[in-house]
DNA sequence: AAATGAACAAAAATTGATTATTGTTCATTG
DNA sequence: CAATGAACAATAATCAATTTTTGTTCATTT
């Protein structure tokens, strides 16, 4: 079948590239919603019966827009850990890199258009399936290195930090104020070295 | 100024109490933006000026019915919490005890007929102020017991449990799936007891 | 082969006229 | 004096007619 779910394979086709450059244009200017398939193809010049041959249908574009911005950031994010030695430094700067992302990037658009939009994306399993393959290498590591307990469960522990790290990015403001990276640095390294100090 | 913002204080008013009734029930059967102010009063038998003079606008009503059933579900885990000696048995309770009300009571119904509202809810921060002031007693309890250490910063610790138990409430399907009393119980221990296991 | 563009029915968005709701005020009621 | 209900302009929801968009197909082009 030619016309198959599109998937991460697919970025370095051209084509795909023009058609989720197009889309990703569109949505940052209009939102998802004033964003047409006709649009797109306008902005990318090409034929909207193209756009159809790569991506099934409009959800399937969007998603693929979205999962092509997170996969940038995560990549961005892996660049800028190798330079960080130690897990709590890793999260740090995970959690700095994300919150900028948030700002400035194509969701910072999106929420002041669509707010809804963005905030039954954070409601979507989808939205996270990349990033919990993200953190398993980076927990093992720690574990190699004797930064961490060798007997954690590597799926707890990406759960738990997957936990942390998002709802630091996505609600900054929910409990206390993390404003500075030093704040920041302080709280994870307390969760990360104290756990909620059980005493033994 | 008798036309005051809504305050928790008021809950013992029999006329607030009619109001916040007349409203629930509406919010449960049609969702907020089809429960009108006038049907309110129909349901509740009183008439539409009343409800003016103890709720400022439809915002307020509606983020006064959402409080109070946030102050029941809290009272009533704090409750079921008396039960339980460990913080490790406090979170599991709290956790079990939010999901149910996630799934059945005016939530899951406003999920239902309004997803995006009921997202947008998660993102607004008066959601969880409530909440936040739950946890430091039980953190403080915990700590003099000698459960987890005296050295740990209450706030951050609060923020901490905070940020997991919505995180496990809200987003059950994130990461690891935790559906039984004893998968979960131990995923909290391990968070609990071990932290994230750092070798001192 | 891959991309195009025209054609098409079904679904969704837009429009403008109409109706309902909101938030406020105030004289009246119990 | 708290609650009522009627009146009011401003805002927002609704509805049906119209236009746009979607998703699919297919013969044609590059």
């Amino acid at each position: 079948m030619s016309n198959e779910q599109f998937n991460a394979l697919h970025y370095s086709d051209p084509m795909v590239a023009r058609i989720l450059d197009a889309g990703e244009q569109c949505i940052h200017r209009f939102g998802i919603r004033r964003t047409s398939m006709g649009e797109v193809a306008r902005v990318g010049k090409l034929s909207r019966g193209s756009i159809y041959k790569h991506f099934n249908d409009k959800d399937a574009l969007v998603q693929g827009i979205i999962r092509r911005r997170q996969e940038h950031f995560l990549n961005r994010t892996e660049g800028r850990l190798e330079n960080e030695v130690t897990l709590v430094d890793k999260l740090t700067q995970s959690v700095l890199s994300g919150r900028k992302d948030m700002e400035e990037g194509i969701f910072a658009a999106l929420a002041e258009i669509e707010p809804e939009t963005v905030a039954m994306m954070f409601l979507d399993p989808r939205f996270y399936e990349r990033s919990l393959s993200f953190w398993p290498p980076h927990v093992r590591m720690a574990q190699e290195a004797g930064e961490i307990s060798a007997e954690l469960d590597v799926g707890i522990a990406t759960d738990l930090i997957m936990r942390l790290v998002v709802s630091l990015v996505m609600f900054p403001q929910m409990g206390v104020r993390l404003k500075t990276r030093r704040a920041l640095r302080d709280y994870l390294q307390q969760m990360i070295t104290l756990g909620l100090g059980a005493v033994p």
